[in-house]
DNA sequence: GCCAACGTTGGC
DNA sequence: GCCAACGTTGGC
């Protein structure tokens, strides 16, 4: 079992977007970046962990859990030309980009960036890095452990 | 394969 | 809106 944080811009899909669709449960569809596809296509496996990031927003940071709850699948998006996604360039028969279904598990206190990065057991996080732009990044079992327990407990308290 | 131009991301 | 950083495109 791995770990990941997956950026959505709450304007567009945000936590509560996902506790709200049916199930708790919806497809992870746009990503047009071949590193975070492969993440997808790869790597991920029903059951695995997702922090749920909210990015371009007024309070960037991580709003909740989340898990990977399917295999991959060609991204539906990307065969539709009214979609803001569609890709012209791929087929059905050589689709390009694919989605994995997410479940909601929790919506959290939110764990801003600079909350993150004033912890030093963090300060390897991948999408902590300088110029990470990857909308779907690794995190260690130990940087979830962290943000899950202690981090997300401290935030409770001071709330 | 190189690399300049352009596009996108995303925090601030 | 700015801008740093990075990815993609396309001419050569």
């Amino acid at each position: 079992m791995r770990y990941w944080l997956m950026k959505s811009e709450p304007d567009e899909f945000s936590i509560d977007d996902l506790a709200a669709a049916p199930g708790g449960r919806a497809p992870w569809t746009g990503v047009r970046n071949y590193q975070a596809r492969n993440y997808m296509r790869d790597e991920m496996r029903p059951g695995d962990g997702v922090l749920f990031y909210h990015s371009s927003c007024p309070e960037p940071g991580i709003a909740g859990l989340a898990e990977v709850a399917s295999a991959p699948c060609p991204d539906a998006t990307q065969f539709d030309p009214a979609s803001g996604y569609h890709d012209p360039k791929a087929t059905r028969a050589a689709p390009r980009w694919v989605q994995v279904d997410v479940k909601f598990v929790a919506k959290t206190p939110l764990v801003g960036l600079a909350a993150l990065r004033r912890h030093r057991s963090l300060a390897k996080m991948a999408v902590l890095q300088r110029g990470s732009r990857l909308s779907i990044t690794p995190v260690t079992p130990k940087e979830w452990a962290h943000i899950t327990g202690r981090l997300m407990k401290d935030r409770r308290r001071e709330e």
